[in-house]
DNA sequence: CTTTCGCCCTGAGTGC
DNA sequence: TGCACTCAGGGCGAAA
């Protein structure tokens, strides 16, 4: 589930749930999705039993479940190309490829009860992974991302530029990076060191909406057209958001497995063959970093 | 240093 | 049916 939009449905989602909510068991059925935890600090089980977890952060495409306790700590999840967070009654069977289960028990709800829940990872191609990081100071001393007034961010994260929907985002510093860019304006879209959560769908629709090519070299943007691009990312990533995020298939889901609905607003990613809604020129699709980009070209030509 | 490329994986779909 | 091949929303480390 990859792209800020879609990974904010799952934070969202997974909030209610988590937060004061404690850990009674875990479950690893694949090792391999444990690749970014590192065990020097402790197994990744043992971190996690009997730990209660607090409200779910996020920056970009990166999710983190803050633990109480010291030394600071959180469960780091990235979703890489399949993954998915469900949340599951116990007992629950897993239709796809469950990777690692936590058990646990919700903070009290109205009626005083605690409820027990399954989380379930989900990850058919192992790019995503979970693991257990220590939480560092946030290098502008802004909280960490949505969903935190913390600044503090798991080490594993800190390398991550902050999104265009964080309000800490510094547009001007964004714009200054850019004119030092040696490369294509869609490459420097896809840098999460330069600007987070953006992916291949957002690019290509952020860059059809401001009529730009994907090769266009980034240092050739002046800064009216940097201003136009950032304003239509957040537009494209808020209309997503709203929507419930982009599926095709059932790859792509909310915490209860239910899809979104942008692909019905999608203009260019997707689309290659159909007529660009703006001009009717048929899109392209082109072969780009072991992808695809997709544009008109009639209204994004390079300059 | 900066930038690009290949690879980490599985499964669905297509064409022969 | 079977096989070869393509494709998929990401990120990292190595190579240039």
């Amino acid at each position: 589930m990859p792209e800020l939009p879609e990974v904010e449905v799952v934070r969202a989602g997974l909030a209610p749930a988590v937060s004061d909510a404690t850990i009674l068991g875990v479950e690893v059925l694949e090792p391999r999705s444990l690749k970014r935890h590192d065990p020097v600090a402790g197994e990744f089980e043992a971190l996690l039993l009997g730990r209660t977890m607090r409200t779910p952060a996020r920056r970009g495409k990166f999710l983190w479940i803050p633990l109480d306790g010291e030394p600071r700590q959180a469960i780091v999840a990235h979703l890489g190309m399949s993954g998915q967070i469900l949340l599951r009654d116990p007992g629950a069977v897993e239709a796809g490829l469950l990777r690692i289960r936590l058990h646990i028990e919700t903070a009290a709800q109205p009626d005083g009860s605690r409820r027990e829940l399954w989380v379930h990872f989900v990850d058919q191609r192992i790019f995503g992974s979970m693991a257990v990081d220590a939480l560092v100071p946030t290098a502008d001393g802004a909280a960490a991302g949505l969903g935190t007034d913390e600044a503090l961010i798991p080490t594993q994260v800190a390398h991550i530029a902050r999104d265009p929907l964080d309000p800490a985002f510094d547009d001007r510093a964004f714009a200054a990076a850019l004119g030092r860019k040696n490369t294509g304006i869609k490459r420097a879209l896809l840098d999460q060191t330069l600007v987070s959560g953006i992916g291949n769908i957002y690019a290509d629709e952020a860059l059809w909406a401001s009529r730009i090519h994907y090769e266009q070299p980034a240092s050739s943007l002046s800064p009216a057209k940097v201003r136009t691009l950032l304003s239509e990312v957040r537009h494209v990533l808020e209309k997503a958001l709203a929507e419930g995020g982009t599926s095709f298939d059932a790859q792509y889901v909310n915490v209860n497995g239910n899809s979104g609905y942008f692909a019905h607003s999608l203009n260019a990613y997707g689309q290659e063959g159909r007529p660009c809604p703006r001009c009717g020129t048929p899109i392209v699709r082109e072969k780009f970093m072991n992808r695809s980009s997709h544009f008109c070209p009639r209204c994004q030509r390079l300059r």
